[in-house]
DNA sequence: GTAAAAAAGGACACAAATATCCTTTTTTAA
DNA sequence: TTAAAAAAGGATATTTGTGTCCTTTTTTAC
């Protein structure tokens, strides 16, 4: 469903925002261990989420390191993707055809249609915050991200 | 969502339903032109959809061409990704999580569990078969499919 | 102001997905 | 039984995705 590149992005996201705090930015070694994820490669994905409309933010230095700003906070997971360019799996058309509407849907657009909504639902709807929050209301048992741990 | 690979076995394999029968067979020609797709490459796929688990089946020579048997017509979507080794979008964590279940969840696995619960649904639910008859009660208004068109 | 720590950036390596081309095999029809 | 038509198969090319490594720039602390 979504590239690798995607994958990390978001699980890097979600555990810097767990982690990370302004005060205590993490660090490249820190998050690709933390998401188990190559780490060269994790950096070049955390530099577009720096770029492109700024999910991520950075201090370079020592001391330095990657955090989540207050506002990056409330953008929606649909920002994670959009910065890696990924956001067409909400829109696209299952059959992968370059015209599929209501009016001229493909031959699974009936099946698909729904779906399509409520993925579009949620990655629009859900802020990186509420990840948070649900996991901080103890929701998740998680270890799965690797030193992120149910608050007792 | 899909790869190219899917996307074109799943057109090819509707088109053929809905255009192609044991004595009016398709050449692997028509079918590219017919899914926009490349000609080489759809006949590599078809290969696999004739080999793994048959959804399709095909005759060589002249007079020759692909077409579905009424066993395959009653397959479900799922058969035809089975045969791409692609059906594993069903099952997987939107984060690409070895372990995510829902003693172990992600932290999207509450937002997204249902959504994957409907997506196999569909793959394993819809017919091939189904596809075309509801084709076949117009409630498509599919070109996209070039030289299939909606019964008058 | 210098050394060290960290991200940023560039160049390259490798693998997988996508795509093309050519030859071989099978089948049919004349 | 031979020519032609079609899929099957093999080899290779191209592109994209994934991953690594090394150098540069920025920042901090001493």
């Amino acid at each position: 469903m979504l590239s690798k590149t995607a994958e990390y992005a978001l699980r890097a996201t979600i555990y810097i925002a767990l982690k990370g705090s302004e005060d205590d930015k993490l660090g490249i070694e820190e998050i690709a261990k933390g998401i188990d994820s190559p780490k060269s490669f994790t950096a070049k994905i955390l530099q577009l989420l720096t770029q492109n409309n700024r999910v991520i933010s950075s201090v370079r230095g020592p001391n330095g390191g990657f955090f989540l700003t207050d506002r990056a906070r409330k953008l929606p997971v649909k920002a994670i993707l959009e910065a890696v360019e990924e956001a067409n799996v909400i829109t696209k058309c299952v059959l992968g055809l370059k015209e599929c509407s209501e009016t001229r849907p493909c031959p699974m657009h009936t099946q698909y249609k729904d779906i399509k909504k409520q993925l579009k639902q949620m990655f629009e709807k859900t802020s990186i915050q509420q990840l948070v929050e649900e996991f901080n209301k103890g929701n998740y048992f998680i270890d799965n991200l690797k030193g992120v741990r149910k608050p007792c």
